[in-house]
DNA sequence: TGCCTAGTTGCAAATCATTCTCAACTAGAA
DNA sequence: TTCTAGTTGAGAATGATTTGCAACTAGGCA
């Protein structure tokens, strides 16, 4: 749990100033167990201040970002929604179920390997990558046959082809 | 130069009748030099067939993309609007230069390695992947001072910090 | 400690890529 | 040639995100 005055200095310590509106997406932002959307932020901020305006959500989260506090992403097969979490976890990607809908965080190094592969190949600087996996799930997947091919690597099914 | 005959075929192979609209939405996907968002192929395609509206160019491409034949992406930073491809090419990846805008495309094994390893540790089946890199091109990235660090690995530029 | 102003807010309206509705049309199997 | 499920054009609808504007305020400065 953090105290406001926590919240409130990792906003200065960022160039901003530390509004009630700010603190409190801060404070859900910093408490979530999952990647929340700004629709599903809002609603929550207005349990606490129900006149924080969905305007003003949006406009934080969008500093939030800008300052490196926040990451911004997006889920596969839902491209048109955003999502957002704290930027203080371990580097790692999402994926989606396309069957149960469930995301899966995994983490690899092989896709900083890649950056800095190409960073050397091609003689650029990266400063974003957005990625994510859809495909199905443990649970989901041995139910679609057409995909068996994918999953038998893994579980040694016989298998023609 | 694709025959309007190879057209119809791809297709009728992918269980798509072949309408007018159609043979010249995948033409110009076929054509294409670079990667293009609706708007632009809806423009394009009125060269060719002024009547064909907007709204058939976004559902021509929802089916190709539904068989395959086309790829839909995101460029870095603007999430908002979709680009297509043609997926006849080999695997690769888009980079987009935040100072000029100009698209590299980029290729390595890594991402697949990485998909291949993350699919055999969480025993998931991967159907598709979303992935984009921002960041500054050789011509850009010199300019930008708080870049240096990453690109000194290539210049072996003098720096301190 | 109060003042001042650049930065913020709430509200409602705007944006804008994409999707949908529906009546008219048509590709292609029979 | 006929028939019908699939497709089209036009415009309206959708929906997440942004914006204009007037009122407010955080926090630096006197």
């Amino acid at each position: 749990m953090q105290t406001k005055q926590y919240l409130r200095q990792q906003l200065n310590e960022h160039g901003l100033r530390a509004t009630p509106q700010r603190l409190i997406v801060l404070q859900i932002l910093e408490q979530a167990e999952r990647h929340l959307d700004a629709e599903t932020i809002s609603q929550i901020a207005n349990i606490h201040d129900p006149y924080i305006s969905l305007a003003t959500v949006y406009r934080t989260l969008n500093k939030l970002k800008d300052v490196d506090l926040v990451s911004q992403l997006y889920f596969a097969r839902d491209h048109k929604r955003e999502y957002y979490e704290k930027v203080d976890k371990a580097e790692h990607y999402h994926f989606t179920c396309l069957t149960c809908g469930k995301v899966i965080e995994m983490q690899t190094k092989r896709i900083n390997q890649a950056k800095d592969e190409l960073a050397g190949e091609h003689g650029v600087a990266f400063s974003h990558t957005c990625m994510c996996f859809e495909g199905y799930c443990p649970d989901c997947a041995p139910k679609r046959s057409d995909l068996i091919h994918t999953i038998t690597s893994q579980h040694t099914l016989n298998h023609e082809h």
